[in-house]
Order: C-alpha cells, then sequence, then structure tokens
DNA sequence: TTGAAAGCGCTAACAG
DNA sequence: CTGTTAGCGCTTTCAA
C-alpha cells in the first residue's frame, strides 16, 4: 500500500529564478468544483443577477446584513450558497485597505524562545477578530524587510521581533503600523523585557553560591536584547567585584554550543551566562561529551526559559520572559487595547540544576 | 532606565468582538513620512502625473522594465522614490489574482515536529520566488477551514497539515490548490511517510530486545497519522506474536505525559510506544518524577524526532521523518516543479538510550 | 429598503 | 515606445 518512492533531486533550484503555478492549477477565477470546467468563479454580479437584486443589495445582504429586509437577505443568501459564492478578499479589501489581518515577522519560527510570542499574539488577535500570519525573516535584515514590504498591503500592522537596524526599523515603521518585541526605539511602541533586573539576579545567584569569574557567551551582534544583557551583566559584576569575560559572538543556536563551551573552558571562569538557552543547551551538550561536569566545573545559565530547559541534562538555570503576556500586550498596541508606548516586563530567574557552587 | 510597569488585563478580551485599529493608525492611504499629515499614499497616478507620462507608462517602467525606453524608465523610478511611491499589493494582485504568496496551515506552529516541513517549504518556495506565510490551526478543524478561507485570495496555494476530516478537505482543495503534508487523499497531492515500514522497525527494534508486551500512546482521533501507525503497529506485532494494547487518546503535548505514563504502567507493557515526541518526552519527565527506571523498567519510543529528542533524559528512541525534504516536495508540487501525486517517504528508526532490554 | 454609478489602485489590451 | 481605455470584484455614497 505504500510504495517508498525515490526522491527528485531535494536542493532547491536556484536556476530559473520564478516558476509559474503549473497548467492544472491555471485556475484562477475558476470553478472547481467539477463539471464543465473551466468556468469562470462566481462574483457578487452573479449573485445579484440570480437572485434579481441589484450588486449593492447583494452585497449589503452579505456583508452588512440589517440593512437589508430579511426576506432579501435570506433570498440572496440561498443563492448565494448554491451557486457557491465566494467573496474575493482581495477586491473587498481593495476600497478600505483594510484586511483584519496581522503580519508577524521573528528572526526564527523553529526557536521555541518565540513560542510564546506566537501564541499570545494569535490569542489576542483572535478575540478582536483579527487573523495572524507569520513570515520567518532567518535572523537577516534584508529578509525582513522584504516580508514587511510584500506583506505591506495584505496586512493592517506588523509585529516584528526586528533584526534590522534602526534606520531601517524606522522606515519599515513608516510603512504600516509597527510594534516591536524585544527593541527599544522610540517613537516605535513595543514591549521588552526588564534586562537590568533579570542581569541582576543572575549575578546575585552566581555570587551567592560563590562564583567569582563568569564569562558571557555573546549572541547576533545585530540583536539588541544581546547588547542591554551585556551592559547589564557588566554593571552588576562590577558591583560584587566578579570578573566578567565576553566571549564570541555566537549564532544563538544548538550548533554553536561546541564552540561556545570550549571557549569557555579554555578560560578561568566557573560559570558561564549564554546569550540564549539554544546555546546554553548546545553547550551543556558539548561540556557532557567532554566529560565535564555540571555545575560542579562549570555552571551554566541560558537566556529565554525555552521548551527544553527543563527537560535538558541538567535542567538549565535561565531567565523565564513572559514572551507569551508580550505577545498579547503588542497586539493590544496594535488594535489599540492598550495605548502605543514602550513596556518593560519583569522577567523572573528559574534556578534549576545546571548551577551550584564552584568545585574548588 | 528600565521601569517595569504594571500589567494591563492580560486576559484576551472577547467582550466586544472587533476592534478598530486606533484612530492614530488610521493611515491607510496615509502619507507617514511625517510632513503636512493627512496627505493620502501617493499612487501611480501621483507618479504618472509628476512624470509627465501615461499611467500605463508609469506602470510599465516600474514592473515591466524593458518595454520602455530607459530615459523614461529612469526618469519614473525617479519620480516614483522621490515620491515615495509603493506600490499597493492589492490593486496589483487583483487583476490576476496571483500573488506569488503560498500559505502553510500546521495544527500547531510551536510543536517541533513541523520545524522541518516550516524550513522546507520556505527554502523551496523562495528559490521558486514565492513567500510563505504561517497559520496554526490548532488543532482544530474549524479554524483549518477558517484560515484557508480567509488567506485564499491572499495565496497562490496551500500546503495544510490537515486536521479536518475527508470531506472538509475536499471542499478546501476546491477553493484553492492544496497539497497534504502527512495525509492520504486522493485526488488531492501530498507527501506521506512509510508508516508501515517505520512500525516494522520499532517493532523489530524492540522484539530483538526482548519484548512481548507493548503498548501504544494514542495520539488526536482527527490523525490521520495515528490510524496509519495503529493499523501498522498492530499488524507487525501480530507477525512477532507481540501483544499490542491501546491507550489513549492523548493530545499530542508534553502535558499529557503524566496520564499517558501512568495508564502505561497500570498494565503489563515493557515498552510504550507513543503517538509523537511530545507525548514520549512527557512520558519520560513522569516517569523519572515517579522514580520509574528508562529503559530498564520501560522502554519508551516516540514518533517524529524533534528538538528535544537528542537531549531530553534518557535520549529518546524515535523515528526521524525527513520533513524537511517533505516541506521542499510540497512546494514543489505546488509550483509545478513535480508532479503533483503521492510521495511516500522513507523515516528511518534512531535509537537512542530510552529502550533497552526489559529487566525481567 | 433598494438601485445606479462611482471609484479603490493597478495592469493589460489596443491603438497610435 | 507611449497613451487611452477597460476592466479586476467589491463597497459605498447618493438618489429614489
Amino acid at each position: 500500500m505504500c510504495v517508498p518512492l525515490l526522491v527528485l533531486d531535494p536542493e532547491p533550484s536556484m536556476a530559473t529564478g520564478c516558476h509559474e503555478l503549473p497548467a492544472c492549477w491555471q485556475t484562477r477565477g475558476m470553478d472547481h468544483s467539477g463539471g464543465d470546467g473551466g468556468r469562470r468563479a462566481v462574483t457578487i454580479y452573479d449573485v445579484a443577477r440570480e437572485a434579481g437584486v441589484a450588486t449593492s443589495t447583494a452585497s449589503r445582504a452579505l456583508s452588512n446584513p440589517g440593512r437589508v429586509s430579511e426576506r432579501t437577505r435570506r433570498h440572496v443568501e440561498e443563492v448565494a450558497s448554491r451557486l457557491g459564492y465566494r467573496a474575493n478578499r482581495l477586491a473587498q479589501a481593495l476600497p478600505s485597505g483594510r484586511t483584519r489581518m496581522l503580519g508577524l515577522v521573528v528572526p526564527d519560527v523553529t526557536n521555541p524562545h518565540v513560542f510564546g510570542l506566537l501564541r499570545g499574539a494569535e490569542a489576542q488577535a483572535a478575540a478582536a477578530g483579527y487573523t495572524v500570519v507569520f513570515a520567518d525573516s532567518e535572523e537577516r535584515p534584508e529578509l525582513e524587510a522584504a516580508h514587511v514590504e510584500r506583506l505591506s498591503s495584505f496586512v493592517d500592522g506588523f509585529v516584528l521581533s526586528p533584526r534590522g537596524d534602526d534606520a531601517a526599523l524606522r522606515a519599515l515603521a513608516q510603512v504600516r503600523p509597527v510594534v516591536l518585541f524585544n527593541r527599544s526605539l522610540a517613537p516605535v511602541p513595543g514591549v521588552t523585557f526588564d534586562f537590568d533586573d533579570s542581569s541582576r539576579q543572575i549575578v546575585d545567584h552566581l555570587v551567592a553560591l560563590g562564583h567569582s569569574q563568569v564569562a558571557y557567551l555573546r549572541g547576533p551582534v545585530t540583536s539588541w536584547a544581546d547588547g542591554r544583557r551585556r551592559a547589564a551583566l557588566a554593571r552588576h559584576c562590577g558591583v560584587h567585584g566578579v570578573t566578567l569575560t565576553e566571549l564570541g559572538p555566537f549564532a544563538p543556536t544548538l550548533g554553536s554550543g561546541p564552540a561556545a563551551a570550549d571557549a569557555a573552558l579554555a578560560g578561568p571562569a566557573t560559570a558561564v551566562v549564554a546569550f540564549n538557552d539554544l546555546l546554553a543547551i548546545g553547550v551543556l551538550q558539548r561540556l557532557e561529551a567532554r566529560g565535564v561536569s555540571v555545575p560542579g566545573e562549570l555552571s551554566v545559565v541560558g537566556g529565554d526559559d525555552i521548551f527544553g530547559a527543563s527537560f535538558c541534562h541538567p535542567p538549565l538555570t535561565t531567565i523565564a520572559a513572559p514572551t507569551e503576556q508580550a505577545g498579547r500586550l503588542l497586539v493590544d498596541m496594535l488594535t489599540g487595547r492598550v495605548p502605543g508606548d514602550e513596556l518593560v516586563l519583569h522577567a523572573p530567574l528559574v534556578a534549576r540544576g545546571s548551577t551550584g557552587p564552584p568545585r574548588v
């Protein structure tokens, strides 16, 4: 029943650049329901004619009931469904320019860090009658800009977890209403986390355990959060007389773990703070492979409490940022439930097994 | 500098149902670039007038260069950029009905199982000059249908990881070109995995280790894959004289782990096969909490080799489905690089620490 | 309550 | 090479 097939070249073809949907799909304006094939899609004109009313009446009956008699409404609806009418949303949106859709562009949809953002934004958008579409900028500023550009006419606003530089973002914010996740850039509204306080919590925790040599594993230079964490960490380490070394930058992925771990082991640090959990878990894997005990020989701290942080080995001490709440608030700002402003959310430390006293 | 703020009610408001973007955002047709505020967006008519050419010439200069003199093209482009012209994609797409966007609807964007699908689809789409937008159906058939309905005019086709029933899906496939991930439903094209063979590999593996009592932890009843796995597992267990018990159905989430683990422990099984890795990892966590040793007292097998399967504790034995390849192929089908058909991909077993000989 | 007609912004014949 | 003129499908004044 299931016959494994050969697989056609799996590499993305860069050859032609642009393809068209094949002939069998060339069904714009076509009636897919079979029948005598090749008919054009049914429009509101067809419905109106068939129902014996004006198009304006048909339009009202379908999308503005109450401004038309009950009898007419019923009749038009009956005809519409009999004909299999579906409104063309493109045409529908053209006059008003509004689609009730929101665009959410993140640097990496597959980074569990953004899960809360996706969920929160979607929930709140649904509650406000909006639909959310996601796009992935793959950590590339140009792709982020391209997505905003391509989607701009199709959505009423954007939630961005931005990678572009300040100027680029300000430009994007001209195109459409924009709110920012994890980036402060007045006057564009946004939600950020209290990095200063979470860094303080980390340093306090490590100092309490007896550490005095800490390394920070840097994230992408395009990350605003990375800059904030570095600065805050440096300040609080200074307060406690803790030596802070900076390593990296590293890509914020599992795959960077080995390089980051090796760099940390080459130095004097007894504890490392990673830009994010992905990097931290990658470090953990490398340390296990090299037979380095955690937290005995090295304590490890993450940055965003992602899926996996609680069940990796050992479970990761990290910062639990309320990303879902951030997602909800961002959509609230976009839809006007909350004044578009600069919101800072508190993010608590979650101590787990990856941190402990240094073995002397 | 960072002032933690109070947080406004975080619950989604169900009250009004529909909000409008606030007045400050009511910028359709507005020029965001400041200036004397309240101007309408610049259209191609403005560009044409300012450049002293016909709109058709302006249009050609901008989107069909080569059918216009170099001098004119340059001039029009200069004027367009000076005026800050941006094409209205809605209007642009209306005549042709084509947007070069593809919709990808999955039951749960935050399930790592779909990561490969997202990545593969996006890569191949980009190579073919398409943009992918994602939507989340939250495992709900109605929401899946609603998304297809809302997006249908905005995309040229859909990749669906479907939850709706056969009839519903056939109906969706009428609306727009559709290809299916992990679901066989002729004549709608799709890519599935060879469940029969992967189930055989699982049973062979467990039999080789000495197991003769196996439990299957079921997934959602709406999942086609669940049905296939159950049937295949039953067949291969039969061949080897292994007793197979079915438990569930369970939601395919970490959170269902405890219930599933407890159910398994209540029976005679020495090995459990979970619908997916999320469920399997949840089971692992519960077993650890209850002090049950894995694989000594119970072997655990997952289903899709998600992010986390390799670093949970113990690492999970599972099936490594080539989801990224599936994503690429699905987009190829949609864009016509590959004939729209039924493709079945081979999915190998990855044996890790969660399976071993039963302790007698 | 309903109808006629004017756009929304852009592209694509069809002439010139 | 460029201008004129119809639409694409729908909503929405403005009258009746």
